[in-house]
This record gives C-alpha cells, sequence and structure tokens, in this order.
DNA sequence: TAAAAATACTCCATAGGTATTTTAT
DNA sequence: ATAAAATACCTATGGAGTATTTTTA
C-alpha cells in the first residue's frame, strides 16, 4: 500500500517548481503559498530518502535522481488527469493552457476552437499570444508555450507535430480593381499595381521577392503590412492586389466584398501544425491539439 | 491543479474494494479500519460527483462509470508504483503476490526467485499456493492469484502469458536398477517394471496410458504419485523406473544417485509460463514475471 | 438475525498560513 | 542588499479509530 509516503500534492509540487523554476511561482500557480511548496518537497525528498534538487538563492537545479523522478511524477499526473476525464469531470481540471498561434488562425477559427475548449475544460485558463510562426516557435522551444498552432517548417524538433489543415494562398481584389469578370491577369500586370502583402519575414513574401527578381519586374509596389486583417481591410478598399491565404477571405469572397484573381503564380501552400512537447505538457494539452486539428477541419467544411 | 479533489488514498481504497469484494477486506489489505475506507470511498465520489459502486449488505458491484474508473485508477497507481521505482525504491511498495506455481517449480528454482525477489521488495508478502497446473490456472482465472508459474496448454486467455523455459521429460532409475551402462532399454521392457509417475492427470502421465494401450502394453506396473518429490524418492530407493521432467533431479543425476535411461518414448516436453492479467496486477507482478524467466534460465545455466 | 456498510463522535496528526530568519549571490 | 527558500509557530482541517446504528439478504 502507498500509506502517506507520496501523495499527488507533492508529485504535484514537484513538477510545479521544475516547469515555473522557483518554489514561489510555484505556489503561486498552485494556489498556495511558497512554506507550503517547501514542506511538500521536503516531505518527498525525506519519504523518498532522495534529494530532487538543488535550492541555491535564484536557482533550483534537478539532481540526476530529480531528473529520472520528474518523467515520473508527470507519468502520474497525467494519469490522474485522465482519471478525471474516465470521470468525466474535465470541469475540475484546474490549470492553464499557454497557446501560442498565427495571425492566421486568430482571424479564422481559432474563436471557435477557444469556445469549444472553454466548454470542456472551463477551469484551464487560456494564455493567449499571436505572433509570427517564428516567434512563437521559440517560446515553445523554451517551454513559455504549451501549444503552438504555427506553420513549418520547423528550426527545432519538438515532440509532436500534428498536421492541420493546408492552407493556399490567392492573389485577391476588389471587384471594382479586379474588373468584372475577374478573368486571368499575368503576374508582370499584376505588379504593376499596388501588391499587398504580410510581412517582410514571411515565406510567402519572399518567394514574391524571388519570383519578382527571376523575372526582372518590379518590386517597387509591394506593400508589406505586419498584419494580415490589415492587408484585407487595404484590399477591400481598393487600395491593390492581394496575396492572402484563401481562407483568410472566405467571407469576403462569398459576400461578394473581394473577388479571386486568376494569375500564373501563387507561393506555396501554409503548412500548419498543432505542436506541443509531449514529454512536458499535461494531458489536455493533447486532447486540445486533436481540438484543433478537428476545428481546423470543420471550419474549412 | 488537483487541490485535494483526488488522492492517491482513495485510489487505493476504490481498487482494493473491488479486488477484495468488500470494505472490511479492503480495510484489513490496506492496514486500516472500514470506516476509513467508507469514507475515502464516498469523499472520492462526492469530490467526483460519481457513484463509484452500489453496496448492498453482502455485495458491492460496480457502477458503469466506476468500471471505466477503475481502469484508470489502477494506471494511477501503476504509474505511482513507478515513481517508487524510479526513485530506487522499490523497498517501499507494500502489497502482496499471490503466487501460484507447479510443483516442478517448487522443487527446482523456485527458492531462487523467492530469494530474489524478497530482496528487491522486501514490503511485498508473498503467498505461495503449490499445486496442480489446472488449480492454478483456475485460481488465477478467479483472480485469487495474482501471477501463476504453471504448464501450458490453457484453458483460460488470461492477459500476458510469457514463456519461460521448456522441460524435457527422461527416464530415470538408480544405478543398481539401470545397470551398469544404463544402456538404451525399450518401452516394452520398461513398461514390466514398476513405473513411477507424477499424478493421474498430468499430460506426461495421459500420453503414457496412451502409448501403451496403442502398443497393447500392460499398465498395471504404473504407480500414480501425487508428488514429484516422492517419485525421485522412490526412484532413490529403487522402486522402479521414474518418468520425471529431468531438471528436477539435476543434482541427482549429477551427484549418480540416480542415472537416465535411454528408451524409444518420451512425453512431449512442460511448456512453463509465467502468466497474470496486466489489466489488473500492480506493477511489481509484471516485474516479478520477469524474474521468473531470469531465474528459470539461470537455474538451467 | 447476521453480516456488512454507514454514521456519530472523539482525538490527534498534519497540512496550511503568517511572520521571520537564513542563505547565497 | 536583495531575492528566494527554510524555519518557527500557530491554527484548523480532516483523517483515523472506537462505538454504534442502519440496512438488506
Amino acid at each position: 500500500m502507498i500509506k502517506s509516503r507520496i501523495t499527488l500534492k507533492q508529485l504535484e509540487a514537484f513538477v510545479g517548481v521544475v516547469d515555473m523554476g522557483s518554489f514561489r511561482k510555484a505556489a503561486a500557480i498552485l494556489g498556495t503559498t511558497q512554506p507550503n511548496i517547501s514542506s511538500r518537497i521536503s516531505s518527498l525528498e525525506e519519504n523518498l530518502g532522495v534529494i530532487l534538487m538543488h535550492r541555491d538563492a535564484g536557482s533550483v537545479r534537478l539532481t540526476e535522481k530529480g531528473k529520472a523522478l520528474l518523467v515520473s511524477a508527470r507519468q502520474v499526473l497525467w494519469n490522474a488527469e485522465a482519471f478525471l476525464e474516465a470521470a468525466e469531470r474535465r470541469d475540475l481540471v484546474e490549470d492553464r493552457l499557454r497557446l501560442g498561434v498565427t495571425e492566421l488562425i486568430a482571424c479564422t477559427w481559432l474563436h471557435a476552437f477557444l469556445r469549444r475548449f472553454r466548454e470542456v475544460y472551463p477551469s484551464v485558463g487560456v494564455e493567449l499570444e499571436v505572433g509570427l510562426s517564428s516567434e512563437i516557435e521559440k517560446k515553445l522551444a523554451t517551454g513559455q508555450i504549451d501549444l503552438a498552432l504555427q506553420i513549418g517548417p520547423f528550426d527545432y524538433d519538438i515532440g509532436s507535430a500534428l498536421p492541420l489543415r493546408t492552407y493556399r494562398y490567392a492573389w485577391i481584389a476588389a471587384p471594382e480593381l479586379a474588373g468584372d469578370n475577374a478573368g486571368h491577369r499575368p503576374m508582370t500586370a499584376l505588379l504593376k499595381s499596388p501588391v499587398l502583402t504580410h510581412g517582410r519575414h514571411t515565406l510567402a513574401t519572399r518567394e514574391l521577392a524571388k519570383f519578382a527578381e527571376a523575372g526582372n519586374l518590379a518590386t517597387d509596389q509591394i506593400v508589406y503590412s505586419s498584419s494580415l486583417a490589415s492587408c484585407v481591410q487595404m484590399a477591400i478598399d481598393g487600395v491593390g492586389f492581394a496575396l492572402l491565404p484563401a481562407a483568410l477571405v472566405r467571407d469576403q469572397l462569398k459576400a461578394g466584398n473581394l473577388v479571386e484573381v486568376a494569375t500564373d503564380w501563387l507561393p506555396t501552400a501554409l503548412e500548419f501544425h498543432a505542436r506541443f512537447d509531449e514529454s512536458r505538457v499535461p494531458r489536455f494539452v493533447s486532447v486540445a491539439a486533436g481540438y484543433a486539428i478537428e476545428t481546423a477541419d470543420a471550419w474549412d467544411e
């Protein structure tokens, strides 16, 4: 029998301290006080006869045994969460989800995803960060984000990368700019009008620059916007032709505020992935990743 | 965070009650009192808002949700045990191992297995049962035994069946009965002397009877002993030729108290297996099964 | 009516919180 | 000197045990 040698609270305190890097922060996240965390950790160490970590003022460093035990501790907590799930009481899972997404997702189905997640895990707080995929990835790699919904290719290999939808690009314009039939228009013609693209460092923008360079086409008409949403607005306002993920303007196309312009070049499609480090995160994160896949699929019909 | 919603003690009480079939028995095995078990179960139910089991005087019946949660609860405890293992504190695992073995194992390497197991899990009590493979299997199927080291073939399919060694039979006799050279002796000749076999219902004995019948050989000289060890003793005393697993008389053959008799028929070899229901038993049972394999191999050199 | 779980009640251990001290940078 | 963990101390919760009642087969 287990008697009181180890308790879930002790294990929770252990991984909390490791994840937060300090007793104080762990206490904050676990809704208790620092001396409590102190006592949970030290009682765990005493019961096991093991030193889990060395604490100097300002740093907590795991011992070798601590590293090994951390994996096991996460496993126990993972299963404890699965137990709540089996009880159909996901609402009892109290935690936080640090979510990183790119603007495209924020502008399309993020709200649907969040609605569903909050419904299932009402006691998990969502901390949202919208940014470029490269920024998101850095935070994911350093453990500042639990789940990233972002575009490949990736610099770091971090645990799971579940494929979401692929989003094709399209040339978009206001109907009056495109003309009545919105018929085929070669790139040479397009690049003579103002062209709206997203950011200077996105893959599509770089591909466009490369294409223009190869064909000796002028690039002085390209407008670099740091916000996808403002590209859409400018396109609606007839500022120029916009190179945007088709999904982003789905509703405007349907409503007739924008039309798609056929041409002879497009950048490669965006490959979205849901990424997380399954060896570190609690169970609900991988569940959330599944929801992301389903939500993305549902949004695209 | 988990707060105090579920604790390992609650889960332990839950599986304890299910395994023992009553609150009282669970209390006994967990080293506490029945009201304590009552309160652990009811607080678990309250915290989850779930009825785990219906208790009428004299019976505990799991609800549907209880069945689902039982699996998860076992999983959590399994991982908690793995945590102790990672801490290299298997000595903190307090439980019991109900072990069923056949006589051959009891007479050969069981002591080596028990020594090793007790060394690694000093706080796990071993309840040993020696019996025919068929008896052992029945108890395994009804959950009265955690680990069976027994002979196939099996009537029921119960979780894991890890193959142990195969033990060949041999005809054995005292040197003075076998003659100086212990040379080849046909079955027709053997069956005219007293023949010692183990039990009336063992596979080897039935095969021998069948063989004799097929060849129209007399069976009136066959002695059925219910104890393997007594067969060996009688063989040593020169009572007759004994049909025994060779491993059983390894030391006597080496010492020259017995010799192997070459003949033209032998029953099929014994296929030993370590069997347990990995969906029910605690973690140390599967570890023990591994030790059984290793011990059996080491004993055979 | 007999066996088992629930309840009532007491007691003690210990978990939690506040205030303070220690320690290392 | 500062930031963080450990310690001391007090309080209060709740876990554990004994005795008893309730329940149902």
